[in-house]
DNA sequence: ACCTGAACACCGTTCAAGT
DNA sequence: ACCTGAACACCGTTCAAGT
């Protein structure tokens, strides 16, 4: 079920290994899994112990308190969730960065309606206030200064109304985003209405009402 | 510092009422008063209870658990939220639908960002998340029925873009404010260039931006 | 009817001691 | 250098016993 490193080769029952193969990568490892079964708050480290064969006060070794644990579980977070945005940008059409703004949204949702958990740990403020997250906040930056490229781009090849302000589009484009999976991973879609198959649909008229609005009138 | 009803009429020190007066109403008080400390998660029944001057099992006579004892402080703190909404819709120009979701919207996120503690316990989906909160839903669902109504007001007054549908310029426009306010709450606006005194600011010319792009052109 | 206080099974974290 | 296992101070929750 668990144990993904080491081949165990002690030929004795409960292999045991005194020392333990990369023992922060499994804790990471379980803990992630801990937060897809019962949210954020279900990661423990005494149970992550338990899960990687080792005692309470191992991971302590490795991370210097749950906060720490649960950065570098952001971290591997949000490189997977990394990976999959540059996949869907990779194909998309190249020279309409509006389209290419639209995939980065539908990507973004559907990135955080697949991975509740993970999402939740990546983007909820609490924990890991300040700026000790390196990679975080790098990834981050990334993300920002390519929406505000393709923002531009489209400035420049006039397809904006007059009169927009680039970064009120840009912060009103992520509020967008970002409130739209945040109603779905706080389930306040119901009450509006939407059933859950019909979300993604649902966030790809509102980009698209949000895009027209922006658009330069033919 | 606290224990706010009752006079204490007795004239030894510790006067310890073996009854208390109102016991739940307390612990709903000392436990909005620790989500304003620390947070949601600081919020525990212990505590709660050694604030109301009361053994750790007293509050389990009043509420079945931590949960419900958070769903009972969502409550307090959702009908709290409707009072400001409500006073701010109050001194709004009548018969300006758009400008009136713009001030609700405003509210909103006023509200979320001096309150961050009980916004978070209402709008985050996790402890109570199926329709237990009476009041929580009956509220929501005015509220969702008020800008619904706004909107169709606008339609047939000829103020929108043709071709807008009602239902997605409604959630678009929640999402939009919604995103905004977690956002703040989940301290992404630094990331953004966006400092504390700027984001009322921001928000407002993030409406314009979008009720622009509602607008039927002149 | 309401509260106490001890109990139980959990946490996060520390630290001497083991290998 | 890394891990164990006991310890401490916390939780939420239960339950007999008190008033």
């Amino acid at each position: 079920m668990s144990r993904p490193a080491k081949k165990a080769a002690s030929p004795r029952r409960r292999p045991a290994p005194y020392h333990h193969g990369d023992l922060r990568r499994v804790l990471i490892d379980a803990a992630l899994q801990l937060a897809v079964e019962g949210g954020p708050d279900a990661v423990s480290v005494r149970e992550a112990a338990r899960r990687a064969g080792v005692s309470p006060g191992a991971p302590f070794r490795h991370f210097e308190s749950r906060d720490a644990l649960m950065l570098a579980v952001a971290e591997e977070a949000q490189r997977r969730f990394r990976t999959e945005i540059a996949a869907a940008l990779a194909d998309a059409p190249q020279g309409a960065p509006l389209q290419r703004l639209k995939r980065l949204g539908l990507a973004y949702l559907r990135w955080a309606a697949r991975n509740p958990a993970h999402f939740e740990i990546i983007s909820t403020g609490r924990a890991f206030d300040h700026d000790r997250a390196a990679d975080l906040s790098r990834d981050n930056a990334e993300m920002i200064a390519m929406t505000e490229q393709l923002l531009a781009e489209a400035a420049a090849k006039g397809q904006l109304r007059p009169g927009v302000d680039l970064k009120t589009a840009q912060i009103t484009g992520r509020a967008l985003v970002y409130g739209l999976a945040r109603m779905n991973l706080d389930r306040h879609f119901p009450r509006w209405g939407v059933r859950p198959e019909a979300v993604e649909r649902m966030a790809e008229q509102a980009f698209d009402l949000f895009l027209d609005g922006l658009v330069a009138p033919a």
